[in-house]
DNA sequence: GATCTATTTTGCAGTCACTTAAAAATTAGT
DNA sequence: ACTAATTTTTAAGTGACTGCAAAATAGATC
């Protein structure tokens, strides 16, 4: 029973409606697109669209369990004797090297970035994505080390790693929209997310200390 | 020419029309009332409604400087020798000791609380202005310390800062979701935010750190 | 007070994402 | 071929939001 005449099918449809979706979106845009012309496209009817996709945003940006648990999965796998900020920075720098695109930019995917940036329910999806990876990474590192219910410090230790990834790949972000390649990026990038992480690795207890005396000028952090 | 009656009919309109939303929201929950329906009940058209708030959200969560630059006006308000993290820790802990809710939980509000976190589109909406928070304590920083735009500091740090806050909100909102007032929740929540702001200052390098004898994890390192 | 102008409000028609429910088509099992 | 389960379609709506022109209102001028 390796798999049925219909759940190939339905498989299929759903690659083709997301396939001929994501097509037309980048040739013309995510709003002035309809879902209707989509389905219209496909060969199907609306309703068959919403029957795979709850939204229309889901039509590019998918939730997929896969892209969401990527952290946890970071955390539950990482090795003895390494830390849950050294995993994740391993894994990163991991993909970097690669030429991975697990973290969220592509090999000439600019347009793709720009569209997601400058259409306001994209955005917002992805934001939703972030928080889901988050929370998620919140959970693995709970069960793993054990911690009770009360104790905040898996949530914020999360929202952290969080934090600084989307610091590291906005930054990316930004030079891929003002035309840059991934490629010419990779190196700045790299030295970016080992500044980042050392960030965290060290805290920023003493980050953008103010001058005690009267020197008021453009201070350097330590 | 302190104020004519057109801008005075604008502004108590806008407030009237808020204000009955916010009570048809509250009272029947923020789906299942229409836009319509606020019109009706506040006596305008709809079109007027959507002249005032760009989105139904907007009715319940308006867009205000004044808390998407709180955080940006600490860290330029900070006194001499203050760290930004200082800064923002000391606030945080004057506003819980003042019973001020800046920060996002009112007396009695869990209603309010209730609602936003049920409702996606209301939740998307505070992703959202958490962005913006974080985005301008960025820009403060970085134009206070004086730094290059290839600088991640400003935005890393700032994403942490506003990582922890919500981590620490997010458990008085839990608590307060279960039935708990804000001040039975008050001692327990300045002792989290010690905590959390404790780990951002003193780096969370080591945190988690698997024990380097046996492996004890489910999954496999691939 | 009458008049003219700028601003605000309204009415109306429309678009589009998304929902619900039932009929029709397709596939699976016997 | 027949029946049951599943998928797709059709049809009819709901509701947020937009664009535009007409009507009402406020401010300024004479």
């Amino acid at each position: 029973m390796s798999e049925g005449l219909r759940e190939r099918k339905k498989r299929e449809t759903r690659q083709r409606i997301s396939d001929i979706a994501t097509g037309l979106f980048l040739a013309r845009g995510f709003d002035s697109v309809t879902v209707a012309e989509v389905a219209r496209t496909a060969d199907v009817s609306v309703n068959t669209v919403f029957n795979y996709f709850a939204t229309k945003e889901d039509l590019l940006l998918d939730r997929s369990p896969e892209v969401e648990g990527l952290l946890a999965r970071i955390v539950r796998e990482r090795g003895p004797g390494e830390s849950v900020l050294a995993a994740v920075r391993r894994d990163f720098l991991d993909a970097l090297e690669t030429g991975h695109y697990r973290y969220g930019f592509h090999e000439g995917g600019d347009g793709f970035v720009r569209m997601i940036e400058t259409t306001p329910s994209l955005a917002a999806r992805v934001r939703e994505m972030n928080e889901a990876r988050e929370r998620l990474m919140a959970e693995a590192i709970a069960e793993d080390l054990g911690t009770g219910p009360g104790d905040l410090a898996p949530a914020v230790v999360a929202a952290q790693i969080g934090a600084a990834l989307r610091a590291v790949v906005g930054y990316a972000v930004r030079r891929m929209l003002a035309g840059e390649g991934i490629g010419s990026i990779a190196p700045d990038l790299r030295e970016q997310a080992e500044r980042a992480f050392g960030l965290l690795e060290s805290g920023i207890g003493g980050y953008g200390t103010r001058p005690a005396g009267r020197d008021r000028g453009h201070g350097h952090p330590s």
